[in-house]
DNA sequence: CTGAAGTTTAGATCAATTCTAAACTTGACT
DNA sequence: AGTCAAGTTTAGAATTGATCTAAACTTCAG
């Protein structure tokens, strides 16, 4: 976790990533308070409230570039809705259907299973369980 | 499975669906021969091979509505891109992150893992576990 | 055969995301 | 502090997968 803007910068540079406004302060946003998960959209919304001109591609081009970077992961629920996740070690969640919500499943509740062999010619990059639950009627 | 025309009629019948020209086509496309796994493009361009004239529209609804009836499960994989898939047993799968692909990982090669309690007021509706893989380098 | 209900369709529309090429920063080197 | 090439950001257009619309067409019970 990094609750300062000099550790933000560290951050930034240790991924090779040139501190600029716009990705120290999204950077800040993701990082400076515990777990999160966010789309794109929400982070531009958080950004403009938080008086950070930042366009919605720029947005875009650094959630990409710090998930490449290994600090975020990207969670995909439904066809047209991906979250960004700033928990990095247990990538297991529950998805609300009904509300759109996410959230994690401590890594520790789950015994993440033994895996079959992956297809020849292939190695596994990455184990995602998703728990999709509803409201209860 | 359903091989023939006449399963296939049976098959929409007891889900409720009138069995019309497109809707026939394009459940014999899918449940004819073994599990598989389309995206609604796909499956568009299947049945114009086939000769069967439907409108993406009316492949995408035919793919909901079978999913609604439980002759199909949908798999999320990635952001705009959506998979049906005829096992409607197990629901895990390999994900080639480099091709595309989609395959099944034989549900009694997977322990499903024991959960932890869904958040207050949820039920859980489905575990999907997705293995992703890449090209070994 | 008929008609009401259910289906299909082309084409418009939508929302999320990516692309483009021009303008603007950043930082290494003076 | 000033310059410049490389890296970044931007608005707006374009692309994509998916959904909606309302008109035309099927289906099937009677």
């Amino acid at each position: 976790m990094t609750r300062t803007y000099a550790g933000t910068i560290d951050l930034l540079r240790q991924a090779g990533l040139r501190p600029t406004r716009q990705r120290v302060g999204l950077s800040y946003l993701l990082f400076h308070a515990g777990d999160r998960h966010v789309t794109a959209d929400q982070l531009h919304g958080e950004a403009d409230k938080a008086r950070l001109k930042v366009s919605l591609a720029t947005v875009y081009n650094t959630l990409h570039q710090l998930s490449d970077a290994g600090l975020l992961s990207e969670v995909v629920v439904e066809p047209g809705r991906s979250y960004f996740d700033t928990n990095i070690g247990g990538h297991h969640h529950f998805f609300n259907v009904d509300t759109g919500e996410l959230a994690d499943i401590p890594s520790d509740a789950v015994a993440v299973p033994a895996l079959p062999s992956p297809p020849d010619g292939t190695v596994i990059e990455q184990v995602s369980i998703i728990v999709r639950v509803r409201q209860e009627s």
